[in-house]
DNA sequence: AGCGCCTGTCTACGCTGTAGACTGTACCCG
DNA sequence: CGGGTACAGTCTACAGCGTAGACAGGCGCT
């Protein structure tokens, strides 16, 4: 049963990388959530010592940012677009389409970055920023005003994602919607707007949601940029 | 040292309270952060036995939620104002100032709501979202429109505070720019922009920022919505 | 006076991350 | 071909964690 060669979940015993160990982390966050990816379960997945992990890893919370970078790697990069806020917008989707596939990974993503200095993130972090900034670079920004951008626009993206994964849904099995958002727990008296919304919150659209958003954000900073240029200009 | 009446941190042998509990950590999370409170040290810090912790939370997670209600209740709340745009514009500005004043106590604002339906979410972290959708009633909208109007300005203004709290300082002491946000560490010539951009980072003028960003997701939100409006009149 | 409730304590269990010493194998160099 | 070195992986051990469950003490009511 564990001879060498045995079938396991992993070939068994083969040299471990990196990249097996950060795959199956992963796999065990989005299947079990972050609090399952512990060194000994990790290992034991492995079918390896939890020592061994080590040899990958400086310790759990490098592992943690392995799993962020993974995560950010998967964001696909998008050819040339001479539009600026429709490459904006095609990254906003992906992101929110891979937030959706790994929902168990965004509080990583989120809060990480707290507690660690922006030089000192995993490199895979940092490069949608980088890339983002070159972007808005070609498209003719000045350096700072191209901060300003990105602020507002990851801003508003990250609160997008952390709203709508917020909202979603405990209980599909009911099909009561008061219930299965739970919200019949609510005091009446206290909450009579929200225990009212059950039926809109039910009907959330993410992707409209965020498109709407973007919409709105992107097309104001472009004035309120434009304006700027021909006030110091004058 | 340790008789009745002694004066430790606290009166020492008077009765615990949720109260003086969860005041207590939340000083503790201010001042060391989220992984100095454990049921053992908040103990300690009062003079009891970790276990007495548990006739006041029933477990470590809903100490947390604890706190995030506490910090959350410190939100003021504002007199009557007509202009439902300043209303937002305020509770955001106290909202920052409040996450600026507890950055410890960020990630769970943000990440524990992730992992708790709505419904089941202490009521003091609900009570910022009734109240809003009351003002926003109150100033004529229709609950769809305000449940839109809600998800964007809270969504942009949690992706701010988290921006802001990410780009800041790390050592306050060392003033080379570059390495007080650790960005020598990053290679040049793949970050080329961010490496531009350190100056610029550290004149970070969040309240400006965040500012800037509400007039414009404000404006366009009013517009987009009185567009709507019309629409469904004609 | 007696009963019952409630606060706080104690002990114990299974789990966590990880330091440090160790083994075995694979490879390179003379 | 022999010996050495580097490194993958293992083992043992420790301090600390959350918390279940039994228990103690004192207060207030009847």
């Amino acid at each position: 049963m564990d001879s060498p060669r045995a079938s396991g979940r992993t070939p068994a015993k083969a040299r471990l990388s990196r990249e097996t160990v950060l795959a199956k982390a992963l796999e065990l966050v989005d299947a079990e959530g972050l609090d399952a990816l512990t060194m000994r379960r990790l290992g034991q997945e492995l079918g390896r010592d939890p020592m061994s992990l080590y040899r990958y890893a400086d310790n759990r919370a490098a592992l943690l940012d392995g799993v962020s970078e993974l995560v950010l790697d998967q964001l696909p990069i998008h050819p040339e677009d001479p539009d600026w806020k429709a490459q904006l917008r095609n990254i906003a989707h992906d992101l929110r389409m891979l937030a959706l596939e790994h929902p168990n990974v965004v509080p990583l993503l989120v809060t990480r970055p707290l507690s660690t200095p922006l030089g000192l993130r995993p490199l895979g972090t940092l490069r949608p920023l980088e890339q983002i900034l070159t972007l808005l670079a070609s498209a003719g920004f000045e350096p700072a005003d191209a901060l300003h951008v990105y602020r507002a626009y990851y801003g508003f993206l990250y609160g997008h994602i952390l709203n709508e994964l917020q909202e979603y849904v405990v209980d599909p099995e009911e099909n009561e919607v008061l219930l299965r958002l739970g919200l019949h727990r609510l005091p009446a008296k206290e909450f009579p707007r929200l225990r009212a919304l059950a039926p809109a919150l039910s009907e959330y659209d993410g992707a409209r949601e965020l498109d709407q958003g973007l919409t709105i954000l992107l097309s104001g900073l472009e004035a309120q940029l434009s304006r700027q240029v021909a006030g110091s200009r004058a």
